[in-house]
DNA sequence: GACAAATCTCTTGTATGCGAGTCTTTTGCA
DNA sequence: TGCAAAAGACTCGCATACAAGAGATTTGTC
């Protein structure tokens, strides 16, 4: 203990060096991934949380805010926000629930919406392609299934 | 391709699932990590980069801000806000650079700042060891480097 | 049928992050 | 010396995130 007090100072003893915190590891990784991505995607102007709710409703359209809330595990007022700039970039629509639920808003892709589903899958699938060849392909599938356990979502899902 | 196709809609041949895409992976398991810290650390008062920032001072008190940001990989529009907050809180001040560069601002802890050391990088190091725990140390120490390696902070480091 | 509890959406306020740009000061080089 | 380039800190605007809560609507239950 000593040696790492005179090292680092008093009350270090217990105190990882911060890169070697998992929070600020993830953080930062998650930073430089968000960042790619970001600027995959820039020419098509959507951002990467636009993205992942386009991928919900190109796999299931007419969603309601919560149902896409719920699968990309994001709060109702983040929902709001990425659905009205989504809707102000035209690609998709707010419609009420044919099923007369009237608290509900579906969700609805634009043609235009639906047309990025080619190029964007794409622009994406081949970034993920990239990540896992710089990594090698085992250490690339072992980090995919640690991130899942981390994240809940379990191999089974 | 014609199965893929049947199955997912037109388009979905080169477009992987959401939920085996990196930069979704990533971003939800650092949003979970992230949302542990920050109840973590409510108690005090301190964020999970307001905690960063402060270790960097730990290690090395009187920092200029453009310093802290390259160790943390932070924009200095970021450090700028974080730093408001921090000396809102009493935790650090700023003080004028001794060396006579005026565009210089040091960053000093306050001595409520130095005292955090102690209690948050024992709750720091306790989060740590329990999500190794949960990992288990193998899996848990393949995780660590891949992110290190995804992050830019190389073993070397 | 009525009412408490739950749902869905949206708003507000705060805290990162980042791009872009400003202002001041310092450096480097002709 | 003189001046362009770089550096440090800051501001503004926008896009996530989340806590807290408001308003409208629906559900479950007695």
């Amino acid at each position: 203990m000593q040696e790492i007090d005179e090292r680092q100072g008093k009350g270090a003893a217990s105190r990882e060096r911060l890169e070697d915190c998992i929070s600020f590891l993830i953080g930062k990784a998650a930073q430089r991934v968000t960042r790619d991505i970001r600027e995959a995607l820039d020419p098509w102007g959507v951002t990467p949380i636009q993205y992942a709710v386009l991928a919900a409703l190109w796999d299931e359209d007419g969603q309601s805010g919560a149902r896409i809330g719920q699968r990309l595990v994001l709060d109702s007022a983040t929902i709001t926000g990425v659905l009205d700039r989504l809707q102000k970039a035209g690609l998709v629509e707010r419609s009420p629930d044919p099923g007369g639920d009237r608290r509900v808003n579906l969700i609805r892709l634009t043609a235009r919406g639906r047309a990025l589903e080619a190029p964007l899958g794409r622009c994406i699938a081949a970034y993920n392609a990239a990540l896992r060849e710089e990594l090698g392909a085992e250490q690339a599938e072992r980090l995919w299934q640690a991130l899942r356990r981390l994240g809940g979502f379990a191999a089974g899902r």
